[in-house]
DNA sequence: TTTCATTGTAACTAATTTGATTACATGTAA
DNA sequence: TTACATGTAATCAAATTAGTTACAATGAAA
């Protein structure tokens, strides 16, 4: 154990010295760079609009996964949260997963919540901790707080208004 | 450098295996975890709030960092984001900064803007590569994309609705 | 002009999260 | 029983955050 930190210790600067190597285009990207909510959004709105229009079929991980251009086991997680939150209806063993309920009453807020993307009130992430003895330190949270959660829900809200059958109607329109 | 490679490869499981112990804690964090935006959002509004309220004094990043907690490298990297979007004027080698311009015509937006927290059109993120030989696949970017839009612009119009000089106040309401 | 404080940056780190992958236990039906 | 599907734990590389050290460049004061 000792001899195995040791060694360790030794031997990671070899490793970033050797194989961090920068090109051009790592040097590019430059300050500070930014967030993006999970795709698991964005897979659990296809994966609800596959099980639609394949509603003939039958729709295994496998099957989805195929369309979705991922490993089955990341289908099988996400399908997991979309049955915890009542939106689907799996069972182990049998193939297939299916809609819990029509789709023109599940809408994306629902899906979003349902794939744990973001939490409430914690979209934005406030500094901790700030000094409780300067005037700005001891107020700013209370203060940034509810401005914060205002504009979370602002989005929410965007989303809440459109179904995932709004969004099966518009692929379909398209494909047309 | 082969040498160093064959090396690395030979340690890094002993490493991995060592040293990557997984407490009764650890374990209980079960499911998939959400995201948060950056803190330099809000420690970019406190800079703000704080120069104003120090109008008097002189605003260091070292003074800043003491109030805001952190360590006075990201304050300057903060305040260098702030300097570049035209929001506070500091030089090299001076002591302070200032704000560039009155308080009720910098929106929290413009801060947001500014220190690069999320890219537009960007909040969230779409799967990459779908099937293309699925009807679902070769669309559902196309369609999904718009929605995402509206919903981070329904956040970032929230944002542009309050200024840094409202916070100020609600500060200093709080205060007394 | 020398000295010193401050800003501006590059480089590195530990911690966290994501998306992918392997492995395997569990459940269902032919 | 066999074959296949779901459920889930464990591991991994890549990306990002917030913090830190180190130091160059700038400007003010002695
Ligand atoms: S610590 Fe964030 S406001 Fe002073
Ligand atoms: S819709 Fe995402 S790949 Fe089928």
């Amino acid at each position: 154990m000792l001899f195995q930190k040791l060694v360790f210790e030794l031997l990671v600067p070899i490793y970033t010295k050797s194989f961090i190597l920068y090109t051009n285009e790592d040097i590019l990207c430059k300050g500070a760079n930014s967030l993006s909510i999970s795709s698991r959004f964005s897979v659990g709105i296809h994966i609800l609009s596959l099980l639609e229009i394949n509603k003939g079929g039958v729709s295994s991980s496998d099957f989805i996964a195929k369309s979705v251009n991922t490993n089955p086991v990341v289908i099988r997680k996400i399908i997991g949260m979309l049955k915890n939150a009542g939106l689907v209806n799996v069972r182990p063993g049998i193939a297939g997963a299916e809609p819990a309920r029509d789709l023109s009453e599940i809408t994306l807020l629902d899906v979003y919540k349902a794939v744990n993307v973001v939490q409430e009130k914690a979209l934005f992430s406030v500094h901790e901790s700030p000094n409780p003895a300067c005037l700005v330190g001891r107020n700013i949270q209370d203060t940034i707080g509810p401005l914060f959660s205002e504009a979370q829900l602002a989005m929410e809200k965007s989303l809440g208004n459109v179904t995932v059958e709004d969004v099966v109607k518009d692929i379909l329109k398209r494909e047309s």
